[in-house]
DNA sequence: TTGTAAGCGTTATCAT
DNA sequence: ATGATAACGCTTACAA
């Protein structure tokens, strides 16, 4: 059903190899030749093959880029600004981008995804941290002499990766609380957010304890956490959250209990992602940059891949703290 | 660097076919044998080159998703979700799915994603349509001899697609406007929303014209479209919009402007995305089960698939009103 | 059960 | 500028 090459060829009275020459860059062809077939493949219906293209050593590149996938029905709204920031800085590379993300804990997912970063495929790979399964396809990649670049924190090592500053923002977030006159601070986070627990206890001290619940990822959770928190500690009056999404729930939750916002409560979510703008009231937060981490990912592994699998330092990008109308 | 089949054969002593035997379902081969092949193939780094197996005839089948892109910047919720329903659809299917977004205007893009389509690497394709590229793209693969179903309305043709009612949501949503005694009805859309404000405007008859505003698919144009309406027509007192972010926008505005909600004006959007329900207040939408939609189509598409490309009649996917706080 | 050998559709390297 | 030919790494009849 689908021509060939050789077919073709000879239906214009040419070899295989003129007409290989006049679909890549840099084959000497005249104008005219190659002018000829590029239309009348058109009308035949020629395309390359792509695996005997690549078989061959033509084709187009592409990278890859894995993610933990924790809900399934809810989408991940951080992981779709960083990978919005890749397709921006990709555009124009002649590299085409695979997503491949992946459920935790599921053996024959990330044994699809092994196989994907094993086949040849991908001439590069970005892994985004927070799962074993992360680790996993890190060191498989690494083992494999892949270029790989991790977004967030894979390992001890500082290297190969965009790292967030989770303490820092952490950090800000409860200063500013802080200096807002905010007396009894809350938490809400899950466990890979162990740093932004830390950099937010460590503006208050030993003396006051930070509240804490924990929350996932959905609106739910924070709702659910919040409930919690205000039942065991009803003099809370600020609360940082782990991301925008829990914090979304928090909002919520506050409103149901009848607390105003930022009157009662103050509330800092995390992530900044687009969508905290235009909320009522708009969401402070500490913005992560997720499109500028995305970029920066693709920049350091092109970085790798051009030198040839070279190690390169971490870069961490700045956080910032956004504040709007829950503070 | 990378060992291909000979070389761990070899080293195995064994033949080519043994090995690849090893790997393949159903070739015929002694349980010691391949679980020895399996063992050392991990510890000898060896893994079957993907082109190469396609190109003989093995190889992983993969289908493609292709979506307009209309913002480099904000992520596409409604989108995200028939990528995870696509996604639940799939697992366990033993087949691949790859993501291609395109923004709408670029030759260049589009002729990436031409070659995506036609260079073999896919054995089908679900198309999402809006934008004029959605068309060329669905023509392109039919042509091509594709399997291919398109999500959303490609051409008059009723098949090979997953549609949408958006005639009859917005006509749902106008009818509990008019059954809740609103009086002055506004639409904010835009020009890929014809059948909405037609549904809507079904409602109000000819003695009451809809206020329109135009709108995009960001909150900003929401609140700037409702900035117009509010100006040009103080009376509106409900308000549908053409999806849930422009929603977020008008809800936004009116809080601005000191209209209570639902009290002063009712609103609500389109598309149910997850967000909705985690809002605050609430958010009232059409349910257009995005997921669903997702998982349909590929249904649809592996119908196709398995039986050569067959043409298959259309699926509606029923739309659904959701009240919640904003009515 | 295993080995041999002929493709699969390109591209690259030589010739011409 | 174009053509012949040898890879590329795998799968699958067919033979043993």
């Amino acid at each position: 059903m689908k021509p060939n090459i050789k077919q073709f060829a000879s239906y214009l009275g040419l070899s295989p190899a003129t007409v290989s020459r006049a679909f890549s860059r840099n084959g000497r062809i005249s104008d005219a030749t190659r002018r000829r077939i590029l239309d009348e493949a058109d009308r035949f219906g020629y395309h390359a093959n792509i695996h005997a293209a690549t078989l061959a050593g033509g084709g187009r590149q592409a990278v890859g880029v894995f993610f933990p996938q924790w809900s399934a029905t809810e989408p991940d709204y951080f992981m779709s600004e960083i990978l919005l920031g890749m397709g921006r800085e990709l555009r124009g590379r002649h590299l085409a981008l695979e997503s491949i993300p992946f459920p935790p804990g599921s053996r024959d997912e990330v044994e699809l995804c092994r196989e994907q970063l094993l086949s040849g495929a991908l001439s590069g790979a970005v892994i985004v941290a927070g799962s074993v399964e992360s680790k996993e396809l890190f060191a498989l990649a690494a083992q494999a002499g892949i270029p790989v670049v991790s977004i967030g924190r894979i390992d001890a090592e500082n290297r190969n990766a965009v790292r967030f500053d989770n303490y820092r923002g952490a950090f800000l977030a409860g200063k500013y609380f802080r200096d807002t006159g905010r007396k009894f601070p809350a938490y809400v986070g899950g466990v890979l957010d162990r740093r932004k627990r830390e950099g937010f206890q460590s503006v208050w001290g030993e003396e006051i304890p930070v509240a804490f619940a924990v929350g996932g990822a959905s609106a739910d959770h924070g709702i659910r956490a919040m409930d919690e928190l205000l039942a065991a500690r009803p003099e809370i009056d600020c609360v940082l959250a782990a991301n925008d999404i829990l914090a979304l729930g928090i909002v919520r939750c506050a409103h149901l209990a009848g607390r105003a916002i930022p009157r009662d409560l103050a509330v800092i979510g995390f992530d900044d992602v687009a969508l905290a703008r235009s909320l009522t009231p708009a969401l402070s937060s500490v913005s992560l940059h997720p499109g500028r981490v995305g970029g920066k990912a693709v920049e350091l592994l092109l970085l790798r891949m051009e030198r040839d699998g070279m190690e390169i330092p971490a870069e961490q990008v700045g956080c910032e703290l956004i504040l709007r109308e829950t503070t």
